[in-house]
DNA sequence: CATGCCGTGATACACATGTATCATGCGAAT
DNA sequence: ATTCGCATGATACATGTGTATCACGGCATG
């Protein structure tokens, strides 16, 4: 059917015009009429290809998650074969902290939903923020074998370092985003501290 | 003047109404009829006593500042005297997290001021958001009083371990907010954190 | 050819919002 | 006692919002 994948490229360029929005002035500037004008399409259609304004925001939130995984696999692969524990743990954070025009986008557009998603309780929460947890446990497998490779003091707590890895990088980019410091210098305090927490055996 | 001390009763109470709103509803929530309605005055009355919204606004954000500063200090007398600069380190950045009632509805209110301001660029950025900065500079400097105290190991830059521990606080109260996990356990990655730091010379 | 459904447009509706206007009371100073 | 200015109430206004309705064209299927 072609109607089919013109659907799915309709939705896709709607969608995409939030996110464009949600980046540059906010979620709660993402008015139905303001996204159908920055798609270039009729209000009418924005209400056509989503029935409700909710639906619209859970698909695009959908698709801002998908495009921060991409960027997290490319970070991946771009870190070396096979690549070391601390280089994928490296890669990661690092992909995450907004400090490239791509990171910056999807920082910003995360917490306008984050923002959404505080007063609206569990109404987006279905939609799987799990994306956190599964970070988390990444970062914990990273570090175990770390551990095993002889690289990590093997007295750290997998799991709670891990935790508390992912909290500094979300306060780093929340840093970067409240235009408290640049990306730059958040990247820098990052990479200072895994220094300090992959400095066994010496 | 009774009029002068009325005038700023009559403000606190309605700004006071807003961050209550703000705290359960969110900023978008606080519409004027809703700060009025909550405060139990009329319309034309928070219009009388804060003539434009965005001045209610900075209002209620200043108030909000002097809170949180009033339970840091709080905290830090807490911390025992004379304090070890651990202690203090340790006090500041718990006070911080959302694990009690106050806090919450602190970090709440705070998450919600940031998101607007993120998509509002520097239009209440003049109020001082330099709070973070003073924060970090006096964790910097209870490092260093530290490191001269054998405390901790020298080798530590104090500038960016402080603003790292600042940027893991701040994460760990995003999540703890997000509903990822309570406010307890976020203190547990923090003071476990702070252990692996302040092992030194043992 | 007729029928009916899908995509699309123009427009209407009901409501919420920030702000402005008009009016009234009320105490104080002349 | 009158006048003036501050405090307060009721209400209006313009605008933006999400959503619903009506109408029309095209295309496939009977």
């Amino acid at each position: 059917m072609n109607t089919k994948v013109e659907h799915e490229e309709r939705r896709r360029q709607i969608a995409e015009a939030l996110l464009r929005i949600a980046d540059t002035q906010g979620l709660q500037s993402a008015s139905m009429r303001a996204v159908a004008a920055e798609a270039g399409v009729s209000l009418r259609l924005v209400q056509y290809y989503f029935e409700t304004k909710e639906g619209l925001l859970l698909d695009a939130l959908a698709r801002l998650g998908a495009q921060l995984q991409d960027r997290m696999a490319r970070w991946i692969t771009a870190a070396g074969s096979p690549p070391t524990p601390r280089a994928l743990v490296t890669a990661v954070l690092a992909c995450i902290l907004p400090t490239d025009a791509e990171s910056r986008r999807i920082a910003r557009t995360y917490t306008a939903y984050y923002a959404l998603v505080l007063n609206d309780p569990a109404a987006l929460e279905k939609h799987g923020t799990g994306q956190a947890e599964v970070l988390e446990s990444f970062l914990a497998k990273q570090l175990r074998t770390a551990q095993q490779d002889g690289t990590l003091s093997p007295a750290r707590n997998p799991e709670i370092t891990a935790a508390g890895l992912a909290a500094m990088v979300n306060g780093l980019g929340q840093s970067v985003l409240g235009g408290q410091r640049d990306g730059e210098t958040a990247l820098a305090i990052l990479t200072h501290h895994l220094d300090e927490l992959f400095t066994f055996g010496d």
